[in-house]
DNA sequence: CTTGTTTTTGCAATTCGGTTGCAGAAACGG
DNA sequence: CCGTTTCTGCAACCGAATTGCAAAAACAAG
C-alpha cells in the first residue's frame, strides 16, 4: 500500500511525517482561504496550541507555507500550492478585508518585481492589499 | 507670535493640537527610520503607554503616519512626509532587516501598481521586503 | 476670569497571541 | 527489544496591545 499523499508532501519538503504533522497538513488543506493558529486549534482540537505553533514554524521554514502579517493581530498562513511558490518571482499577492477580517490569496496576481536599491539583500517580499472584499462590498 | 510648526501640521490633519500630541509629533520627527510604540515610550518617557497608543491610532486615522507590520512582533510606524503620501500611487516600500530587526522606509521606491482582480476595493497597499540591510551585510 | 461641558490623559488591570522549559510519548536505528 | 533522538502536551510565562475609569486638560459661553 502506497503511503498517503500528505506523507509524500511532507517528505518532499524534508519534514519527517509524524501523525500530528499529517493531521495538520490535512486540516490546512481544508481551509479555502488563509488560516491562523487559532483556526487550526479549533479545527484540530485534539492537538495542543504549542504543537501547532511549532508545526507552523517548521512548515514555514521548509517552505511548505507562506506567512502573512495582515495587521489583524493574528498571523495568517496559507499552503504553498506548488514547489516554486516560495521563489520571489512567483510570490503572490494577499488581500485583507477590513470589514470581515478575512485574508485571501490572490493566487493569480504575482508580486511585481521592481528595482530594489543597491546594498539590500532581498530574501522575501510581502505584498498585502487592504480594502473590502467582493462579499462585503455587495452587502450595502 | 505664530504657532509652532507641529501645531500647524496637526491642524492640517484635523487633529486638535494638545501638548501630548505636539510632543509626540516632535519626538517622531527625530527618528531616522521607523519607530514602535516602545521606542516612543523610551524617548518620551513622561507619557503613558496608553496615551501613546491612542495618539498613534489617531495619527494613523488622520493619515499623518503609516502603519507597518513587519512581522517582528511590534508594529512599526513612520511619518508621512507629504500630503499625498497616503495615496496609493505614492506609497513607498519598506524593508525589514532580519538580522538587526530595523525597518527602513525606501522613500524613493514606489509601490508598483498592478492589475487588481475585479470586485476588490483597494484602500491601502503594503509592500514589505525582508532580507539583510547594507550595514548587516557588510559585517561578516 | 469663572463655570459647565467635552475631550484627553494616566493609571491599573486585562486580554490575547505567541513562546518556552520540561517531562513523558513517539519515532527511529540498530 | 532496547537505547537514543525527536516530537508532543502541559503549564507557565511573556510582551505588545487594549480597555475602563477617574482625574486633568482643553474648550466654549457667560
Amino acid at each position: 500500500m502506497s503511503e498517503n499523499r500528505f506523507e509524500e508532501i511532507l517528505r518532499q519538503h524534508e519534514i519527517r511525517p509524524t501523525a500530528v504533522r499529517i493531521l495538520l497538513l490535512e486540516t490546512m488543506e481544508r481551509f479555502e482561504n488563509t488560516f491562523s493558529l487559532a483556526d487550526l486549534e479549533t479545527e484540530a482540537d485534539t492537538l495542543d496550541k504549542s504543537s501547532i505553533f511549532r508545526t507552523l514554524a517548521l512548515f514555514a521554514q521548509h517552505h511548505l507555507l507562506h506567512v502573512i502579517e495582515d495587521g489583524s493581530g493574528a498571523t495568517k498562513y496559507c499552503l504553498c500550492h506548488n514547489d516554486h511558490a516560495c521563489r520571489i518571482e512567483e510570490m503572490h499577492v494577499h488581500f485583507h478585508c477590513e470589514i470581515c477580517g478575512k485574508t485571501f490569496c490572490l493566487d493569480n496576481v504575482h508580486v511585481p518585481v521592481i528595482r530594489y536599491p543597491e546594498g539590500y539583500e532581498v530574501r522575501e517580499i510581502n505584498y498585502l492589499i487592504k480594502g473590502r472584499c467582493p462579499a462585503c462590498r455587495s452587502k450595502r
